[in-house]
DNA sequence: TTGCTCCTCACGTCACGTGAGGTGGC
DNA sequence: TTGCTCCTCACGTCACGTGAGGTGGC
């Protein structure tokens, strides 16, 4: 039956005081009881733990979000889901030192072509779509829904003239959301295609383009961008100018591919 | 003399035109030529590798503050610039890293008692101090400033009762700056001390304090955590409790001190 | 009664994303 | 002339720090 106020807790908890009322307002450490009259805040012994647990947690820099759905697991699930998230934040941070290894051989002059770039003609020809903006965590879900009604407009098995591809006109990050395109190339004319909003027909004019074979590991965000400027590099050497943002043919199925399995072309046209 | 206008440049270099634009306003990366009727952006060739080294350190997760100062170095002293950075990104990540390791031990109600905790009691005395608010960065500065201000107005060696000490009232950090105090515990009156505006004297009454005894490694931030706990636990398991912020006091000279010399006793004081 | 603690706005931080509302260029 | 690109505000994000201006409690 203690009755901290809010300075004498937030000494205890080494939290500060503007802390310790966002995390009242957002439910994370609720005072025990607050004057109604004056809006004192009052803390009992008992939340000093929990108050330290999401103090700790946040030197960890876990989001409050985070924070506030581990607080309410029990122990078993809470040592799970900490878990969980600490694993992504070390998978990011090997993500950056792979790139940083990059970058420093880059400076050095290594300049190390581990990828076989090459350069093929694509013909004019006829391609259905379905567009959407998404962001990084609806990427998955955006592919599926974009193939079937993909396959259930399209002309069926004899009508595809070629691998579906996605197209990234934007940036597809974890805080952006990018356009992003589903395609894949037909046979049919437009009269073909069973009528559906969502997927548009269109006629792409022959053109070049630059490419390079890559593993299922290296489709992941950082560790695309040196094969990217390796592309760029490429088509400067050549003599040729990029047109437009790049894209990735889907040439294996990446559900059953393991991290080596090779499961995409990455391709930038040219003009 | 390419004119490229702020969409392509985009696309080239990866970055969004509100990055860009944004780039320009810290001249970190400034088109080569603005139209004044309109403000439209042209860039040139020339200016996508700058763009896209910014873009991978932003990638990287670096600050735009200090890519403006790598970008403008030679190779040599950028890499040396980044590699520093880079450095302290993983010297932070493993204190992270220490600091859960703690907290998942814990959970498993491992308590490994590493630290010996023991209680002592002080007699009141007669402290001369200097207080002042500082940051992380500032702390080194503000501590030989203020031992040379308590020397140059103590009352001398033969007036001197005991270790010096330091007392953190509210947080330091990085993006904060608490109030730190450097106290003296002295023989002298007041009369004694010469006059300098910035130093205080007061009497300290007699009180009981909980202490652990720790080395300069032991010393940093995110590993003080779980000291400060088990000092808490301790008190509260001898049914006392603690009066006011903790303290270090300074038995040995952390300058000269390897990583595992005993530098500091680490103590909250007792009601 | 005097300080001290507490209160609630409100603005700044950092690097952008995302409209709104408007104009220039091909 | 119609779209498309570009422009400049202005606000939101995240977890607070830092006053300002005002009131309650011992």
């Amino acid at each position: 039956l203690t009755r901290i106020p809010i300075g004498e807790f937030a000494q205890r908890t080494r939290l500060s005081r503007k802390a310790l009322r966002i995390y009242d307002e957002l439910n994370l450490v609720v005072p025990t009881w607050v004057d109604p009259g004056t809006g004192y805040r009052y803390y009992s012994e008992d939340q000093v733990a929990r108050a330290r647990l999401v103090g700790l947690l946040r030197r960890l820099d876990m989001p409050l979000a985070t924070i506030a759905a581990v607080v309410d697991l029990d122990r078993a699930e809470a040592a799970a889901a900490i878990q969980t998230w600490w694993d992504g934040v070390e998978a990011t941070t090997a993500e950056r030192r792979a790139l940083l290894h990059y970058l420093q051989k880059r400076q050095q002059g290594e300049d190390q072509q581990m990828h076989e770039i090459a350069q093929r003609s694509i013909p004019g020809r006829t391609i259905a779509s379905v567009a959407r903006h998404v962001n990084i965590a609806g990427t998955e879900t955006f592919f599926d829904e974009a193939f079937r009604t993909l396959r259930a407009a399209g002309p069926g098995i004899e009508g595809i003239a070629g691998v579906p591809f996605l197209v990234f006109y934007g940036e597809v990050s974890d805080d952006s959301d990018g356009p992003i395109e589903l395609c894949r190339p037909i046979r049919a004319s437009r009269e073909d295609l069973i009528a559906a909003a969502e997927v548009q027909v269109r006629v792409e004019a022959a053109h070049d383009e630059v490419y390079v074979r890559l593993s299922k590991r290296e489709l992941s965000w950082p560790a695309m961008v040196p094969v990217l400027d390796a592309l760029e590099r490429w088509t400067a050497e050549h003599h040729r100018r990029t047109a437009g943002t790049f894209r990735q043919l889907l040439i294996a199925d990446q559900r059953a591919a393991t991290a080596d399995t090779l499961v995409c072309d990455l391709t930038v046209p040219l003009r």
